[in-house]
DNA sequence: TTAGGGTTAG
C-alpha cells in the first residue's frame, strides 16, 4: 500500500525533508511516496518531479494515488506522458481503469486489455491477471472477470487472483457465492477475510461471521489489523450483534475514520442512536479526522431516532464545523429525518432548496414519509415526480395503485397496473432468512415448501390464538400505503418473517436469540406480532429489515415503534 | 511490484 499520500495536501514539506536528508538521491524508491503526494496536490508539480527522478516505482505510485482520488482519468494521462512503459505499469493503470469503469466507461480498460493482447500477453504475467480481473469486476462484467480466472492455468491461480475473484463476486452482490468460493480455496490471508466478512455482513450470516472471527483468532499468521477490525465490527453490527461489535471496537488498536464510522452507523441502524451521537462527540473530542461518510452516518442516527433538531443543526453547520459541503446523501438523510418525523412540508421545502439536482432517492425518502403519515395529496405529487425521473420506480407505481384502490378509482388502478406491465416492473417477493447452525433457511410469503411446513403453520395457528386472546386484529383491511411490504394477495398471517419466526421457535432452545434477515421493510402487523411473541415466548428476536434492525424483547422493540 | 475495511435512500 502506498504511503498516506491521500491525506497529504501539501507535498512540499516532505519534498524539502527528502532533499535535506539527501534521501531523494540516495535511493530511487525515495521519490515514490513524494510522487504520490505531489500528484494529488498538483499534476504539473508531480510531472516535474517525476522527470527529475524517473522510475517505474515512482510513476506507479503516482498513477495509483491519482486513481484513488476524485479524478482517476488523470492517471491515464500520466501513464501516457511516460517515455517508456513496462509490465509493472499495468496493475496501477488497470486500477485507474477500474475506478473509471465504476463511474463512467470501461473503454479505457478494454483498450488496455487489447494492448496486452496485441503485445502477446493475452495470458499476461501473474501479477497482471489479478488487476485485469478486478477491472472487469469493477466494470460490472462478471463473466469477463470469471474468464480471466478460468483461463489462468491452475499453477498461476495464486492467492491474489483468488482474492480478486472473491471481491469480484462481492462487488457484484453475489454474497453466497463468495462464501462458496472460499470452500475451494486452499489458503487465506487478510484480503480473503475482508471479502468473507463483508459477505457475511451483507447476508446477516452471524454464525459464519463468528466462525471466521474464531478462525482469525486461531490463525496467528493473520493479525487483526485496523482493516480486519473494521470489517469484523461491521459484520457484527450488520448481524445485529452489537455487544460483540463493541468488544471488537475496544480491542482494535489503531482505529481510523472508517472504524469509527462503522461503529456510529452500526449503532444507529441497531437503534442506539444516543450512543452513536455520544461516540461521534468522543471522536470529535479526540480530534479524530472525520469525513463526509461519518456525517452521513451521524445524520442517519438522528433520522432513525427522530432527533430532528440535532440532525438539522448538524446538516446546517457541517460546512462551518467540518469544512464539508453537504452531498445528496446528507440531504437524503435530512429528508428522511424530517419526513419520518411528520414534517412533510419542511422536507419538501428542503428538497426544493437543495442546490444539487434532486435525485430519485430524495423524492423516494419523502414518498416513504407520505406513506407513513398517510398524506395522499403530497404522496401523489411525489410519486409523479419520481416516475418522471425514473419510470421504472416500482415503489411509486405501487403507491399510486394503492391510493387509487383506496379511493375506489378502479379504472385508474387498472391503468397503473397495465403501465407497470408495460414497463416490465415487478416487485421482488418478500423473503426472510434464518441461519441455524451455519445452515441458511429461506422463507417466502405463503411458503409451503419447507419439510417442517405443517409444524410451522401449526405454530402460526397457536401464535394466532394467543394474539386474538390479546385482542389483536390483523391489519388486513383498510387503506394500504405500503410501497415495499409484501403483496396483499398473500395473507398477512403468512408473511415470510412470521414463517421464519415460527421455524425459529420450533428449532431453537429457550434463551436462544432468533435472528431473521428480511429483504423488504417489516410491515406493521409483523412488527406487532414479533413484540407479542418476544413477550409470550420469552425470546429475543432480532429482525434485520431493508432499513434497520429491530431487537424485540419483553414485548417491545428497540426502534420504539419508530421506523 | 497483483488483490483490499465505511455511509444514505429505494
Amino acid at each position: 500500500m502506498p504511503p498516506a499520500a491521500s491525506t497529504c495536501s501539501n507535498p512540499k514539506p516532505l519534498h524539502a525533508r527528502l532533499l535535506r536528508s539527501g534521501a531523494l538521491f540516495a535511493a530511487r524508491s525515495a521519490a515514490a511516496p513524494l510522487a504520490a503526494a505531489a500528484s494529488l496536490a498538483s499534476l504539473p508539480y508531480a510531472l516535474s518531479l517525476l522527470r527529475a527522478h524517473p522510475s517505474t516505482f515512482s510513476y506507479n505510485s503516482a498513477i495509483r494515488a491519482i486513481s484513488r482520488g476524485p479524478r482517476p482519468h488523470l492517471a491515464i494521462s500520466l501513464y501516457r506522458s511516460m517515455l517508456s512503459h513496462n509490465n509493472y505499469n499495468y496493475p496501477p493503470l488497470l486500477a485507474a481503469c477500474a475506478r473509471i469503469a465504476a463511474s463512467s466507461s470501461s473503454a479505457a480498460g478494454a483498450a488496455v486489455h487489447a494492448s496486452l493482447f496485441r503485445r502477446g500477453l493475452e495470458s499476461p504475467e501473474r501479477f497482471i491477471r489479478a488487476s485485469l480481473l478486478s477491472f472487469y469486476a469493477a466494470a460490472g462484467d462478471l463473466p469477463a472477470a470469471r474468464q480471466v480466472f478460468d483461463l489462468s492455468p491452475a499453477k498461476h491461480r495464486d492467492l491474489p487472483l483468488w482474492n480478486s475473484l472473491l471481491h469480484a463476486y462481492l462487488s457484484n452482490g453475489l454474497y453466497v457465492q463468495v462464501l462458496r468460493l472460499f470452500r475451494r480455496m486452499l489458503d487465506a490471508d487478510e484480503v480473503t477475510l475482508l471479502a468473507l466478512l463483508s459477505a457475511c455482513a451483507h447476508l446477516g450470516a452471524l454464525h459464519t461471521g463468528r466462525w471466521l472471527h474464531a478462525y482469525l483468532a486461531r490463525t496467528c499468521c493473520i493479525p487483526i489489523t485496523k482493516y480486519l477490525g473494521t470489517a469484523l465490527l461491521n459484520m457484527y453490527m450488520r448481524c445485529g450483534d452489537v455487544q460483540s461489535a463493541w468488544s471488537v471496537f475496544h480491542a482494535t488498536r489503531h482505529k481510523d475514520v472508517r472504524t469509527w464510522t462503522v461503529m456510529i452507523a452500526g449503532l444507529a441502524v441497531n437503534g442506539f442512536s444516543t450512543d452513536a451521537l455520544t461516540l461521534f462527540r468522543e471522536m470529535k473530542d479526540r480530534g479524530i479526522h472525520l469525513d463526509s461518510i461519518t456525517l452521513t452516518a451521524v445524520l442517519s442516527a438522528c433520522a432513525h431516532a427522530g432527533m430532528v433538531d440535532e440532525g438539522r443543526r448538524i446538516l446546517h453547520r457541517m460546512s462551518v464545523d467540518h469544512h464539508l459541503q453537504p452531498t445528496i446523501e446528507h440531504y437524503g438523510c435530512a429528508v428522511h429525518l424530517l419526513g419520518r418525523a411528520g414534517r412533510l412540508e419542511e422536507a419538501l421545502a428542503l428538497i426544493r432548496a437543495v442546490p444539487l439536482k434532486a435525485d430519485v432517492a430524495l423524492w423516494g425518502a419523502l414518498l416513504v414519509a407520505c406513506r407513513c403519515h398517510k398524506n395522499v395529496e403530497m404522496g401523489q405529487m411525489v410519486a409523479m415526480e419520481i416516475l418522471r425521473l425514473d419510470p421504472q420506480h416500482a415503489g411509486a407505481w405501487v403507491f399510486l395503485s394503492n391510493v387509487y384502490a383506496a379511493a375506489g378509482k378502479w379504472d385508474l388502478v387498472q391503468e397503473v397496473r397495465s403501465s407497470m406491465k408495460e414497463h416490465g416492473i415487478h416487485k421482488p417477493p418478500g423473503s426472510s432468512v434464518v441461519e441455524l447452525d451455519g445452515v441458511v433457511y429461506e422463507f417466502f410469503s405463503g411458503d409451503h415448501s419447507h419439510p417442517q411446513s405443517d409444524q410451522i403453520y401449526a405454530m402460526l395457528d397457536e401464535i394466532g390464538k394467543t394474539l386474538s386472546l390479546k385482542g389483536h386484529k390483523p391489519a388486513t383491511k383498510g387503506v394500504t400505503f405500503d410501497i415495499d411490504e409484501e403483496d396483499k394477495e398473500v395473507c398477512i398471517s403468512e408473511h415470510s418473517e412470521k414463517l421464519a419466526v415460527a421455524f425459529g421457535l420450533l428449532n431453537t432452545r429457550r434463551g436462544d436469540v432468533i435472528r431473521i434477515v428480511k429483504n423488504l421493510r417489516i410491515c406493521e402487523d409483523c412488527h406487532y406480532v414479533m413484540k407479542v411473541i418476544s413477550e409470550v415466548y420469552d425470546r429475543v428476536i432480532v429482525v434485520r429489515d431493508r432499513n434497520r434492525f429491530h431487537h424485540f424483547k419483553n414485548g417491545s422493540c428497540s426502534c420504539l415503534d419508530y421506523w
